[in-house]
DNA sequence: ATGGCGCCTAAGTATTTACTTAGGGCATGT
DNA sequence: ACATGCCCTAAGTAAATACTTAGGCGCCAT
């Protein structure tokens, strides 16, 4: 069967629309001109040969990137109490800038579509962006011993990952414009941050 | 002179349209609807008499919003040493989730046409940006007592500061997805880790 | 060999959209 | 009174673009 050159071409439709989507945007990007970077004949429907219409291009895309993005979640799955707490600290943050930088595409695109693209844009990583702060919070009220209660165990999440999201997701949407920021002091940072926040009690505030 | 009803109008353009590209993006949105939307004759060219094009909108829009968003480099002058570094924490941290959510509005429009969008859309807001960093990387100099390396300060901003970006942008952008954290809270954390960050000297790497 | 299938060329359709032109009413300032 | 300038109605233009139709070539499996 020929499955596998129709495979072949599927696929490098795909990385030229996830390309030309996260630069231009997913209206700024004609069908026209993914058939021209796939290598297809430019003017013709060969597009329409494997997808009905420009938005199932996006949702294909968009769901080839989604299973990878999943793997997010598996942070907890990483650390199997190595018993040194910076030490864990040190690898989460690593593995999650490294997650960051393997998704690139994904994120630029999910910053200028999310709002008004299609709806899998939202809903799909929504769902795991939530379900990743959740587990995130989980293993902070683990490893503190009980001694962080719900809703700080939710601060401490939103502050963490939001930083280093925050360190990702912003020079790439300026167009690395101020990450000249060493990645080392960055973690290192962020782990003695994180460290004083689990090992330090607060009494206060416990609505 | 008609000149009141003049800028009343303009002013009215530029609501209207500043509304609508940050909820459906520049190229998401008509000059039609936007006439629509500021009351005026929909179907006719009255936006053409206050503006050149549709991207002169938008550079005008933009613009008007800028002065507000250079506001936010202010922060030194905000707390003339009160002497109690949680106190000062506390309302840096509430001044620029302040600021983040008057300005969700261009924080939406930056996100999705940064990339893409007029030039200064990004070239503007990265001025301000980076100037915002480098001012409270200083202030974190010289609030730590020179303890901190200029290294070590520009990860500390880069940290303090995403976090809470990223507090605020993120479910800004998802469609408050993730936002049921409270605020008291997150402001709570933010200042323990800072303050814990900004009083504990760590001797090693000064590259 | 034959039929099907993937990709090609080539032209075409319908819609949207930024922007223009032409003319008219209504206010204000001189 | 008159001109100027703002807004209106109404029609139109040129370009981009998502998507279609029709037919042809070559490769593969049956």
């Amino acid at each position: 069967m020929g499955d596998q050159s129709t495979v072949a071409t599927r696929d490098r439709i795909i990385d030229a629309a996830m390309e030309l989507f996260s630069e231009h945007g997913y209206r700024g990007t004609s069908i026209t001109r993914i058939e021209k970077a796939a290598g297809l004949s430019p003017g013709a429907g060969g597009i329409y040969h494997h997808f009905p219409s420009k938005e199932a291009l996006l949702t294909a895309g968009v769901e080839r990137q989604l299973s990878r993005l999943a793997a997010l979640r598996d942070i907890r799955r990483l650390f199997a109490n190595l018993g040194d707490l910076r030490t864990e600290l040190t690898i989460a943050a690593r593995y999650v800038l490294a997650e960051l930088d393997q998704e690139a595409q994904l994120l630029r695109l999910l910053a200028s579509e999310a709002r008004h693209g299609p709806k899998i844009l939202t809903d799909a990583v929504v769902q795991v962006v939530d379900l990743t702060y959740r587990e995130f919070a989980e293993w902070i009220i683990d490893r503190s011993g009980s001694v962080v209660s719900c809703e700080q165990a939710d601060a401490i999440a939103t502050i963490g990952l939001g930083a280093l999201i925050s360190a990702r997701l912003l020079p790439n949407l300026l167009g690395t414009a101020h990450s000249e920021v060493d990645d080392s002091a960055i973690v290192e940072t962020w782990v003695s941050a994180l460290e004083h926040l689990l090992t330090t009690v607060r009494p206060h505030v416990t609505a």
